[in-house]
DNA sequence: CCAAAAGTGTTGGGGCTACACCCATGC
DNA sequence: GCATGGGTGTAGCCCCAACACTTTTGG
């Protein structure tokens, strides 16, 4: 066997929805290089240990969540020689899907993460440290994407959620108002997107709405569509 | 910095139709461990060579073709322990396409290199060396996806060609016979598609057929669809 | 002339957008 | 009662699968 070794690192960007927008976990460097700057969370792959399974440790660590129920899918493998300044280093981006966490960035062990919402990371390609931006931007529009043809969006919910409240989710990750109407005709006929619990709640105000769960389906027939 | 090393190796998936199937290249190990067992080519990322690099590196070195024209995509990585007996290597897939070659299998420097049937390959989940059975299983599925909103169809075309040829690609690919009549429909009417050169050709015998190039759209409006 | 493939016309049905309208709650 | 959001009905439009039909070649 004649390679070259390197350093191979599972980088995450966990995405939720608060407060009606879209936004990331990022953490500020405490060390060099990019000392203060913000980065996505991530860290080096252990020697017996699975990609995926690196990505849940570091998952974990970050939101002191037992991860075994969040959605968490490969993106795409970043490996510029030059993109980390210590070394050779490629690293295996995952996107994390998480529903709006109560205590906010819990177990945390980088000394500052936070929320940040994802238009104005976006919007200016200096804030990130590495090739970080780059790597945020193909996960967010991998996201965009997959809501349109999967079940996903129901990632970012509770466990029971009402139909508003997905739709909350497609308008804050698609940027653009959805018909209230049509989105919730669209959703519930949708064979297996979501199924409905009995239970009712008035938490979004107004008359009462139906609760709903996950269903079965992994891909949606038709699609919801964007613009 | 602190971590362990690993070799990062670029395997290809070089589909192609031919003969009216959806064909993969693949070479017959010449060496433990799987020897005498088809493989997906590949080989290690050289120190100072980005990934994409590597994989064009290795596409040229398999089919004898001057790559820059060559569609060439990412399709995932693969990083279980123990998936090399050799020892821990991250494996990153790269998804070609390349148009029916008229010298099959030029410049290859592995003593065997073919063509097989996908549909063959797949039937067999013991065919292949370490895991490229789901290697493969997933390019070709990300081949089939893509054909539906894109026009990578016509990355296995000549510069040149007609309508019925590329109706045979998505007929090959995707295991289904599709309308003659609706397909030339469709595919003339999506802007960007494909563009007339002017000729014509009677080369798949009867009335004399357009010829056609890519066009400059990335995304299918609406797309096709399968089934 | 006949076979074969290219290409156009047409029609009926399904789904979707846009919006009118009614329902059930909190205050 | 009135505001607020939940949910259903429906009309018109567009797209599309299915297939009849015409065109242009080779033999």
């Amino acid at each position: 066997m004649d390679f070259e070794p390197m350093g191979v690192a599972a980088d995450l960007i966990i995405l939720t929805v608060r407060d009606g927008s879209l936004q990331v976990l990022l953490i500020r460097r405490g060390i060099a290089p990019y000392k203060g700057r913000w980065a996505l969370p991530g860290g080096f792959v252990r020697p017996a240990e699975d990609l995926e399974t690196a990505a849940r440790r570091e998952l974990a660590e970050e939101t002191g969540l037992g991860s075994d129920r969040i959605h968490l899918e490969q993106v795409a493998t970043y490996g510029q020689p030059g993109r980390d300044p210590r070394g050779r280093v490629v690293s295996v981006a995952y996107l994390a899907l998480v529903p709006d966490l109560p205590t906010p960035v819990a177990g945390s062990d980088a000394a500052s993460a936070s929320w940040v919402g994802v238009a104005d990371v976006l919007g200016d390609p200096k804030r990130l440290a590495f090739d970080h931006h780059r790597i945020l931007t193909d996960a967010v529009e991998r996201a965009r994407a997959k809501l349109e043809y999967s079940p996903l969006a129901t990632a970012f919910c509770a466990d029971e959620f009402t139909i508003s409240e997905l739709r909350g989710v497609y308008e804050a990750v698609w940027g653009q108002a959805l018909d209230p109407r049509n989105f919730h005709r669209k959703v519930t006929k949708t064979e297996g997107f979501v199924t409905p619990t009995g239970a009712t709640t008035t938490r979004d105000g107004g008359r009462p709405a139906q609760l709903f769960q996950r269903g079965t389906a992994t891909t949606l027939h038709p699609p919801l569509t964007r613009a």
